[in-house]
DNA sequence: CGACACGTTGATTACGCTCAAAGATCGTGG
DNA sequence: CCACGATCTTTGAGCGTAATCAACGTGTCG
């Protein structure tokens, strides 16, 4: 991990945060943060992506979520990180130490309005995952997969393998594989490579995350 | 759904959100919003307990959270309650309109303190509930959904029948039984009727709920 | 160009689902 | 208080989806 000189921090970031932290550069696969780690500071994407994960005693891996550009990560409820958090690519992190700048103290609101958005905001994505995971088929998983990482990126490119799609979706890579050729074959999607792909019908996808 | 005269309300809730709302009573199964409805109050479980579901097109049904005594909740990211909540038990909830309570406001900072600690804690269950969803046989399931729920009671009685359970873990009716009757022979539990139990081997659990 | 990680496809197995029926449990009213 | 009915729960038999085990492609980088 890389601590850059503060004083060559531009300004690039949107309030409320500019010149609260440190900025760190973190490379492909190293961690973040590990699991059982004292959580006492917060984190922003500020380039890259970053995967939080835990991992059960006999291998097992579940993914929590993935975060890209401006997304905050690292909030615990308790005193200690219940997952680890890994680059999943080289990546650029804002670390702060948010301190009393948490909501319920007398702080700096437009800080804690930026923290209660990102809060509700994750909760809101665990929900959507939580959906997926419970009542959901695998190729509805890829699927519903596929259309949120595109409306979230903006574009249709995975930052991540096969394997990391998995252990997010509760399936193994060569399920995901496999419904990644179905998807395919039925014309819901076009791929190019591996990870370049376009959503060729995206309202059916929105059908199955649905209500 | 009954609305108790606001004077005859008493002053036995904790602070800070006595006298803040009004308080209502449902009966078993009552909605008390439901899905796609505006989302603009809060709620907090005085007595009895809730279930919040998420109902697919074709019926498959997947419960977000069940929510019992001095639970918040309610909480919505955007403008509309994405899952319905439903009293499971004939139960009393403190509604109440947040407006400019919520953090990111200057407002009382007692009001803030206790929606961000709600918050972050639904977060961390959430995940909680996540991990058991995407990596955990169903097994495992029903035996940490019996250790967090005692856990979370302080008492082994639930208070949702199999379908609610299933719906929770992901899980059919059937499995659920299964699972039950599975845990009951290998010593893990034991049954007084179909909702009281005693936890004989929490420790295992524990494991199984892990990292 | 070669080596290695990553991804796809195939064959077989197993866990949990579906369909079906019997057994508990609880509320209600005689 | 007991009998009845409705609902909830348990158990059984067979099936299907995704996991496992294994081999073959493909893409990437020194």
């Amino acid at each position: 991990m890389t601590l850059l000189d503060p004083a060559l921090q531009t300004l690039a970031h949107p309030e409320p945060f500019e010149g609260l932290g440190v900025r760190m550069v973190f490379a492909r696969g190293e961690d973040i943060y590990t699991q059982d780690e004292k959580a006492d500071l917060l984190y922003r994407v500020i380039s890259g992506a970053v995967r939080t994960t835990r991992i059960m005693s006999d291998g097992r891996r579940q993914i929590g979520d993935f975060y890209f550009g401006d997304d905050m990560f690292g909030l615990e409820c308790g005193q200690t990180h219940r997952f680890a958090a890994e680059a999943l690519t080289t990546c650029e992190v804002l670390v702060f130490k948010p301190g009393a700048a948490l909501p319920g103290h007398t702080g700096d609101t437009r800080i804690q309005a930026a923290l209660w958005e990102a809060t509700t905001q994750e909760l809101e994505r665990s929900r959507e995952h939580l959906m997926l995971l419970g009542r959901h088929t695998a190729l509805e998983r890829v699927g519903v997969f596929l259309l949120s990482l595109s409306r979230r990126m903006g574009h249709g490119e995975l930052a991540m393998g096969r394997q990391d799609m998995a252990d997010y979706l509760g399936l193994t890579i060569e399920t995901v594989s496999r419904m990644l050729s179905q998807l395919q074959a039925e014309g819901m999607v076009e791929f190019f490579g591996a990870r370049r792909y376009r959503l060729l019908r995206p309202e059916r996808l929105r059908a199955w995350a649905d209500a």
